[in-house]
DNA sequence: TGTACATCAGTGAACGCGCGTTCACTGATGTAC
DNA sequence: TGTACATCAGTGAACGCGCGTTCACTGATGTAC
């Protein structure tokens, strides 16, 4: 180990380590295996291994923790929808699905954080750093649609088209964590029904080259 | 004031009068004033003007009232659904959306406990009961799409189509409640749009009478 | 109708608990000379 | 390179708080005779 790496490991690592990015995928795992509303500083200080009093040096208080587990939800949620419709072509039905199951992935694989994001009172969500970070998940979507439409990402019908879709997708989120699809007894195969929904939306405009 | 009338008031007003459902919406109300993980048990008893140990004689404890709660919530949105259709014909895409707004007005109208009871952590819902009320729900819808289409309840594709309704609706609510409709920017008609959605599921099967 | 008893809804005081937050502190790291 | 000082991340003990829940109780209502 050279002398360069462990200075290296050693500014990564100033006296605990990062231990703000270690509190905020504490409260993460707590949420998702407990749920939203069941997570402490208490527990996530324990789970990180510092005192109770350690998470006061990083965050303001207790809302101030959890707005940070959204804020990197959302950044993830935008990185995510961006990576699955980076190799598609602008102007396939494809890239819709895509997107859209990139926003059911996310949901599934992480339905604490997002229920703390979308399904939690409405209190916390005026601040300007959220507003910004949902405003870019919306736009990764907003661009998607005004590519497939060939019109820019204000125009009116974009956004009623990307507003169906993503009401669809949410809807699905939910009823899916509920597992009300189980408790329907129907079986639905998601991927046939996601392609349904952007076909329903999208497909005046565009020729569907899929035949069946 | 007659004797009579005294003992329908003392019989109807037994000790308290009736607390179970008082504390019922009094929790009801904490839950749509300060949100589904903020109400306590301590609270409702004091808005109802009684002990803290007060509800343990009807409750068995704190999930028990809450689950009270949401069963009160389901079993109005069934009947407000089903009012709502009641006076529709039953091929009609009005009616539809009449099912949907239905829905969708009493999550608005009830935005708490909307969250409550399809936002919150999926432990309290193994209940056969709630089942049986969600259950019920679930029957108003199935029931106006079998009759749409002319299929029995339990035929895939019934389900399919009522399950792509609710969806719709679903998602729809939670970002109505979001308010990320006014955050896009975006001015959508909600009767337009879900009628649009309608169109979109059954459009198919009825011969849409409005011109426009 | 009147009396004796059973029932049970609501009381009020108390408990233990875990939480959020504060505080003076320690000691490792960074920096100026 | 070495020393003196400033910074600041993390400590551990303590606090006040409101909560959920329990308990022995009271007193109003219902019931049997």
């Amino acid at each position: 180990m050279s002398v360069d790496e462990a200075t290296v490991v050693a500014k990564a690592g100033y006296h605990h380590g990062d231990l703000k990015a270690q509190l905020v995928e504490a409260v993460r795992q707590l949420v998702e295996e407990k749920g939203p509303d069941e997570f402490s500083i208490a527990e996530a200080s324990r789970r990180a291994g510092v005192s109770t009093a350690a998470p006061y040096k990083h965050f303001k208080d207790r809302h101030a923790i959890l707005h940070a587990v959204v804020l990197d939800g959302l950044d993830r949620l935008a990185d995510d929808m961006r990576a699955a419709i980076a190799d598609l072509p602008k102007t396939s039905l494809e890239r819709i699905d895509a997107l859209g199951q990139a926003y059911i992935d996310f949901a599934r694989n992480g339905p604490g954080v997002f229920r703390l994001t979308f399904g939690l009172t409405e209190g916390h969500d005026d601040d300007p750093e959220l507003m910004e970070c949902g405003r870019a998940c919306i736009a990764v979507l907003l661009g998607a649609v005004a590519d497939l439409l060939d019109r820019p990402m204000d125009d009116p019908e974009v956004g009623q088209r990307a507003y169906l879709l993503w009401t669809f997708v949410h809807g699905h989120c939910f009823l899916l964590m509920d597992e009300k699809l189980a408790r329907m007894e129907l079986r639905v195969d998601e991927t046939r029904i996601l392609s349904q929904v952007s076909r329903g939306i999208f497909g005046d405009v565009v020729t569907d080259r899929a035949s069946s």
